[in-house]
DNA sequence: ATGCAAAACTAATAGTCATTAGTTTTTAGG
DNA sequence: CCTAAAAACTAATGACTATTAGTTTTGCAT
């Protein structure tokens, strides 16, 4: 069975499931104008149908949010486990958390948006959880980093400024891809990786 | 006379005018409930007074977000038009670039992070003034690095993917001096312009 | 002191939604 | 076909909150 936002699609007729529908048209429009400027008419409208009716797919509004905030950030969480486990070098572990922002980016460009800032409107228990997944994300992409260095491949800055760059410029690909779609994944995955670890200089004084 | 935020302060008394403390109070509330989420009891409780008293200073909720994100907005842009006009190197022009982020971003935490998403929520007029003010400001960005490249300063990448990587990084600044403040201006710029120019491994491959 | 303007307060108003209730339509299996 | 469940619709309800109205308080200039 195939899961997009941890929802099963209906292969046979290769469609979406009403409650799909209704996370890909909330992800949009809260991307759009945020969680409080979106009505639930408006993602209703967006399906085809009024807005109470959603009710006979979801719980309530909030439910929206938290399901396209809470997967996501479980499949980042899932995918950190199966790098971290790996016996790779740190560096190559890196360059695997990089393609795995690119990859997961490119599937679903407006939930990696609400994950910015979105997230202050979780109710209580869903924000603690998910403000629990990012931190204990953010801890082990920075041991990754930490690991780097001591295998004497990264140079030696602040650990956590460094570990803010990269995923600033990271969480933010959602915008670029928005806008220059041509780019596929591969070069993508290539230049961010460049830009990354090489910086912008042209003649390193070493 | 001293101006934050586009607004005088009262020097004399060393205090902030009542509508400069509704900015202040209003840009940290937005920062952390977002506009939709902020209401103009929260904002008035938070100097000491009613709701409905906001009004003998403002004209609207909508107007505090419009005079932080514009006052700021400009003020990027005036320093842009003084940095571009330098004789300087374009490397040289990068660099106060981003000493010219980092600068704001100490003053004003909280509007740098509106910049981000709130924008969405000004008024129509306002949101075209804001938005064009930004791509002005992109695009000369962008022009420096150009400029930079054909002096044979910076490597040749897709240029428009560069400039977003830079910016990225550049304007998520606030949410890390929010968190570590002990950095003072001067090594934050120095670590900063480090990680973009340099990246992060240790040993280039030249 | 005193009076006026600024600034605050309390009490309405009015619009906007999320959500619920109650009803009708659609759909799929027998 | 027929029927029961799912899904849609229309019409409330009830909270919330920006804004306005009308009144009182404060604070400064004379």
């Amino acid at each position: 069975m195939a899961y997009t936002l941890g929802i099963p699609m209906d292969i046979d007729k290769g469609l979406y499931s009403r409650k799909q529908q209704i996370l890909i048209a909330g992800a949009k429009l809260f991307h759009k104008n945020g969680f409080k400027g979106t009505t639930l008419q408006s993602i209703a409208q967006e399906i085809g149908i009024e807005g109470p009716s959603l009710y006979n797919h979801i719980k309530s509004k909030n439910e929206i949010l938290s399901t396209l905030l809470l997967t996501n950030a479980q499949e980042f969480s899932d995918r950190m486990q199966e790098i971290k486990s790996s016996s790779e070098k740190a560096l190559q572990k890196l360059e695997r958390l990089i393609s795995l922002h690119i990859e997961l980016t490119l599937k679903n460009p407006d939930a990696m948006a609400l994950m910015l800032n979105e997230w202050v409107h979780l109710e209580k228990a869903d924000r603690t959880k998910y403000v629990k997944l990012r931190d204990e994300y953010d801890n082990d992409f920075q041991s990754i980093l930490v690991n780097s260095i001591d295998e004497g491949d990264l140079v030696e800055t602040e650990i956590n400024l460094m570990r803010f760059m990269i995923l600033s410029s990271l969480r933010s690909l959602y915008a670029w891809t928005a806008k220059y779609h041509s780019f596929n994944r591969i070069e993508l995955e290539v230049s961010v990786k460049s830009l990354i670890l090489n910086g912008i200089l042209k003649n390193k004084n070493l």
